[in-house]
DNA sequence: ATGGTTTTTACTGCGTC
DNA sequence: GACGCGGTAAAAACCAT
């Protein structure tokens, strides 16, 4: 990044000599018939352009010399600016102002001069952070948009997503993570506090993140901008299990009385909320005389069968304990 | 880093179709 | 014999300190 301040432009004097070249073996005349001769670099032939007689062939290229084998070589060689690189929004092709108050021929420039560079600098830089925000919000939306509807979230959790993305941006939070992880975070805090959660499993799916990073970058996102996030609540899973398993309303309905007797019995706290909606969608089911078997109910929560076990345990156990 | 808690993995035994 | 279910032990993951 910091290297592409020392790029300077290509002095003057050599942009000459290279075209004055070109020009000398244009101006030869052909022995046949006196026309032009033009230089076929890439095949390594001088031809006439009227008669097409080949004078030359196996031409040196006098093309440009790009070896440097010592300091002033490298210095009078070098001809253009950085590689461009898709890393930067701009591809690194933005303006840059040197730092040394020397003009382009190393020559110190006047107060009044130095004076005015600095002016420049300063707001060469503020536009050019301006733009890159910008980009890496649209980029970042962008993202948010893509992973919200494959998982089916509606308007305001994008929305939502959205905010706490511009919070994270203008607090400074970007710097060291990716963009992408910290869209994700957003989003997945985003949908939590909608009451349409979905599991770190299912955004990890989604996004090009990994679950690791996510968790991390999602736990510095809640720190930092102290957003309040409540656990999230089994019931909001229920339906959605519920009829990813076509099991009747009325079993789903069973699954959330059950989670909130429990609830009640202090079943709930340190169990992952998603294991015990499984349980409790699986329980449902026994209860109403559906056919749902563990291993499918732990296929489309994503929680292993022996949590569903003992999990759904202790939700009929405090069922039980309920009615008396 | 550590310890306590929860979840997962892997394996086993039991009953049923 | 395959399948669903229940249990257990050990490993792994998670979380607060």
């Amino acid at each position: 990044m910091s290297d592409t301040t020392t790029y300077t432009t290509t002095k003057p004097s050599e942009r000459e000599q290279d075209r004055t070249d070109e020009k000398q073996t244009e101006s030869v005349t052909c022995p046949e018939c006196s026309g032009s001769l033009v230089t076929d670099e890439e095949h390594g032939e001088t031809v006439c352009s009227d008669c097409g007689l080949v004078v030359e062939t196996d031409e040196i290229d006098h093309g440009p010399e790009w070896r440097a084998f010592n300091a002033s070589e490298r210095d009078s060689k070098s001809r253009v600016g950085a590689p461009t690189t898709q890393m930067m929004h701009d591809k690194g092709l933005s303006t840059n102002i040197g730092w040394q108050n020397k003009d382009a021929y190393g020559k110190s420039l006047s107060s009044s001069q130095r004076e005015k560079m600095q002016r420049l600098r300063t707001w060469n830089e503020r536009f050019r952070t301006r733009d890159s925000k910008e980009r890496n919000l649209k980029q970042a939306l962008g993202e948010i948009d893509r992973m919200a509807s494959a998982l089916g979230l509606p308007e305001n959790v994008r929305e939502t997503a959205s905010v706490i993305y511009r919070r994270a941006l203008s607090e400074d939070l970007l710097p060291g993570r990716s963009i992408e992880g910290v869209a994700t975070s957003a989003l997945y805090a985003a949908a939590r506090q909608a009451g349409t959660p979905r599991s770190l499993d299912e955004i990890a799916t989604v996004s090009r993140v990994e679950k690791m990073e996510l968790t991390r970058t999602y736990r510095y996102v809640v720190r930092e901008l102290k957003l309040e996030v409540k656990p999230a609540d089994p019931e909001q899973y229920v339906p959605r299990f519920a009829s990813d398993l076509n099991l009747s309303e009325e079993s789903s309905r069973q699954a959330r009385e059950l989670l909130q007797a429990s609830r009640e019995r202090g079943v709930h706290s340190g169990k992952s909320p998603v294991g015990l909606a499984a349980a409790a969608v699986y329980a449902a089911a026994l209860l109403t005389n559906e056919t749902v078997t563990q291993s499918e109910v732990s296929e489309v929560a994503n929680i292993s069968e022996v949590t569903i076990r003992n999990r759904y345990k202790e939700l009929l156990e405090a069922k039980t304990a309920e009615a008396n």
